[in-house]
DNA sequence: CGTTGTGAAATGATTCACAGCT
DNA sequence: AGCTGTGAATCATTTCACAACG
């Protein structure tokens, strides 16, 4: 019996692909989907698709394909989203205000439940029905609210500080939209979204004149 | 003499890392860099980072490491990005608004020179210095103002078919913000970010209880 | 010395190909 | 027929280990 099967990384990256393509499937009729349907939609071969669900247990049936309302719940267990995160928001700039609007992560099952900002121009004004609140209280309502994910939009030097205070608060796992990286010794799970590393990559590309998506494997 | 040494895809992500690295660090005193330090503070080995390096060149020096501004010079010259690249957004709601308050692109050497939006509420108005202009006038002012880089930040709905304008209106690369995959029939160099995937990975690297860096390779 | 650049070895990921199920 | 799940083969990436250099 196998315990722990070792999940590839780029794996788990085309598992949230997986789920956003079958999701913005569901509304349709299409009942089931074959390997083969769903690794054209991400140019993917159906063998890498089976490969990847595979990990995981065998969701699939011979001769069918795939069930796509069963494949969306398998995939939204595997993620942890088949139940409620909550997450807080530090900083209240133009990226936080951004992802407070965001409507997408409601349908995902994170709520956002708090944001922080120590700039007194915007420490208790409200966006999106929710009061920015003091970096002070910061440990005190991610405890009470039960926030596991923070996610950091304030600029670069305040970012290692805003981290260990809510590794300090007991967070699992941060989503960092500041340029640096973050030492977080192994206390949670770390993923950043640099936006000039994101554009930087993009012009590599153009200037190889590597054409496609970053996140494919084609070098024709 | 070797022409095309084929890059593997995660060298070019750390490439970005070294330079954001390196970038942090002109500033200050030290004049040169060992692979071992550089490595260190990305959590990489030494081994890993004078092999990313060395796909492009000989920059370092044995017994010394590598200079600093050198490298910084070189990877510019790598990513493109030692000359000016314009790049337009197109969607003036939360996410482009943040975009185009995002000193940081500056810095690297991207200027947005334009932004489009269609709601009759923004078209007009003037954000962070630029007016917002109609859909219609993409395909002009792009050529106009030699834009290479576009910026999709409008909804899913919207996106495909903004893509397909950019593209013919001649953009060598798009950045994408847009939860769904562009198709663009190889005319163009894709990268795409999607606040969600960020999140939902996150919620996965927690519900497996794995720490550290999801750009790292710790699977402990 | 300390450090680079690089073949060779080891590890990791993808594709192939096919038995077996519906 | 059509399609999944999976071991085996191939391909890609990382690490090792060391000669050569300042």
């Amino acid at each position: 019996m196998p315990i722990k099967p070792k999940i590839p990384r780029p794996t788990v990256k085309r598992l949230s692909l997986y789920l956003r393509h079958l999701e913005s499937l569901a509304a349709l009729d299409q009942p089931t989907i074959s390997s083969k349907q769903l690794g054209a939609a991400l140019s993917l071969t159906d063998a890498q698709v089976r490969k990847d669900l595979a990990y995981f247990g065998q969701f699939g049936h011979p001769g069918v394909g795939y069930r796509v309302d069963d494949l969306i719940g398998q995939l939204r267990k595997i993620f942890g989203t088949d139940k409620m995160w909550n997450a807080a928001i530090i900083g209240a700039g133009n990226i936080g205000r951004a992802l407070l609007a965001y409507d997408r992560f409601g349908q995902k099952n994170f709520e956002i439940v708090a944001v922080f900002d120590n700039d007194p121009n915007v420490m208790g004004t409200v966006i999106e029905n929710l009061k920015v609140k003091p970096m002070k209280d910061l440990a005190k309502l991610i405890r009470e609210r039960e926030v596991k994910l923070g996610i950091i939009a304030v600029p670069g030097e305040a970012a290692q500080d805003v981290a260990d205070q809510l590794i300090n608060a007991g967070v699992l796992g941060i989503l960092n939209f500041a340029p640096v990286r973050l030492d977080v010794h192994d206390a949670v799970s770390v993923n950043s979204v640099d936006f000039s590393v994101a554009l930087e990559q993009l012009a590599f590309q153009v200037s190889l004149g590597v054409v496609g998506s970053l996140d494919e494997d084609r070098t024709p």
